[in-house]
DNA sequence: GGATTATGCAAATAAACG
DNA sequence: CGTTTATTTGCATAATCC
C-alpha cells in the first residue's frame, strides 16, 4: 500500500466536487525564499505532499502556458513555467553548491518523511532539473524538492554534522527487468491470445517464474503499446520549453 | 578509468469504468 | 477483481566530466 504523490487520470470526471475542496492554498504567502530570489508568485501555496485534492481535472492538458487568461481558482500552484524554469536552475546551482548528486538527492527524499514521498532516482531528478518531466509532474515534485533543499541547506550550516540516519522512508518504486528469454515467451503467448485470463496469467506466470502481477502489467502494457495511438494525447512532456535557454543540446554520433 | 549526468525503453501506478 | 488510458517513474546504459 504505497501511495505516492502523483495523480492521474484520463477523464477529468469533473462533476460536483470539483468546486468543494478549495482548501489547499490559503494563507502561507512566502516561505522565505532562502536565496532571496523565488519571487513569491502570486498566490499559491504548494500543498504540502501527501495527498492533495488537486483536481484531476483540466491539469491534464488545457492550461495555455502563455497566461491563464481563466480565473484562477484553480486550487494552488503556481504552475507557471517559467517560475518552474527559475527554480529548477536554482535547484541544480545550489545541490551543487551542496555538494550533493543527484542520485543523493533522490534517496534523500526518504529522509524527509513526508508522508506518500519515498525516494526517486537519480534519473528523476536529473529530468526535474533538466525540466523534462511533464508540467504536472514537475509541480508536483518541486515542493518536495524545495524541501529538501532548505532541510540540507539548514543542516549543513548547522553543523558538519551528517547523520547518517538513512533510515526508514519509504521506499522507492521498484521496477522488475525482465529477462530477454522471458520476454520472447510473453511474445509467443501474446502472439496467440493478447487477453489471458487470470488462470492463464498464473499459469504462465509460474511457468516463466514471474509474479502474477508482473505478468499481468505486462499484458496490459503490451496491449497499450500496440493499440493505435490515441488522437488526443499530446499533453505534456515538455510542452512548455520552447524558449531557448540553451540548457542541453543532445546530438547522437559525432 | 571512475564518478555523474543524460536518455531510451518500458514497468508500475492511478482513475474511471464495468 | 480486471480493463483501458494516461502518466510517472526506474533500470540500464550511453554520454560527459573530471
Amino acid at each position: 500500500a504505497e501511495q505516492y504523490i502523483r495523480r492521474s487520470g484520463r477523464e477529468p470526471a469533473l462533476e460536483g466536487e470539483l468546486l468543494e475542496h478549495l482548501t489547499p492554498g490559503l494563507a502561507l504567502g512566502a516561505m522565505a525564499a532562502p536565496d532571496g530570489a523565488v519571487v513569491s508568485t502570486p498566490g499559491h501555496a504548494p500543498h504540502m505532499a501527501g495527498m492533495n485534492p488537486m483536481h484531476p481535472a483540466a491539469l491534464g492538458m488545457a492550461h495555455a502556458h502563455g497566461l491563464p487568461a481563466h480565473m484562477g481558482c484553480m486550487s494552488d500552484v503556481d504552475a507557471d513555467p517559467r517560475d518552474l524554469e527559475a527554480f529548477a536552475e536554482r535547484f541544480k546551482q545550489r545541490r551543487i553548491k551542496l555538494g550533493v548528486t543527484q542520485a543523493d538527492v533522490g534517496s534523500a527524499l526518504a529522509n524527509l518523511k513526508i508522508p506518500g514521498v519515498g525516494s526517486l532516482s537519480q534519473s528523476t531528478i536529473c529530468r526535474f532539473e533538466s525540466l523534462t518531466l511533464s508540467h504536472n509532474n514537475m509541480i508536483a515534485l518541486k515542493p518536495i524538492l524545495q524541501a529538501w533543499l532548505e532541510e540540507a541547506e539548514g543542516a549543513q550550516r548547522e553543523k558538519m554534522n551528517k547523520p547518517e540516519l538513512f533510515n526508514g522512508g519509504e521506499k522507492k518504486r521498484k521496477r522488475t527487468s525482465i529477462a530477454a528469454p522471458e520476454k520472447r515467451s510473453l511474445e509467443a503467448y501474446f502472439a496467440v491470445q493478447p487477453r489471458p485470463s487470470s488462470e492463464k496469467i498464473a499459469a504462465i506466470a509460474e511457468k516463466l517464474d514471474l509474479k502474477k502481477n508482473v505478468v499481468r502489467v505486462w499484458f496490459c502494457n503490451q496491449r497499450q503499446k500496440r493499440s493505435p495511438p490515441s488522437p488526443r494525447s499530446w499533453t505534456s512532456r515538455r510542452t512548455w520549453s520552447a524558449s531557448g535557454s540553451a540548457t542541453s543540446a543532445r546530438s547522437r554520433s559525432a
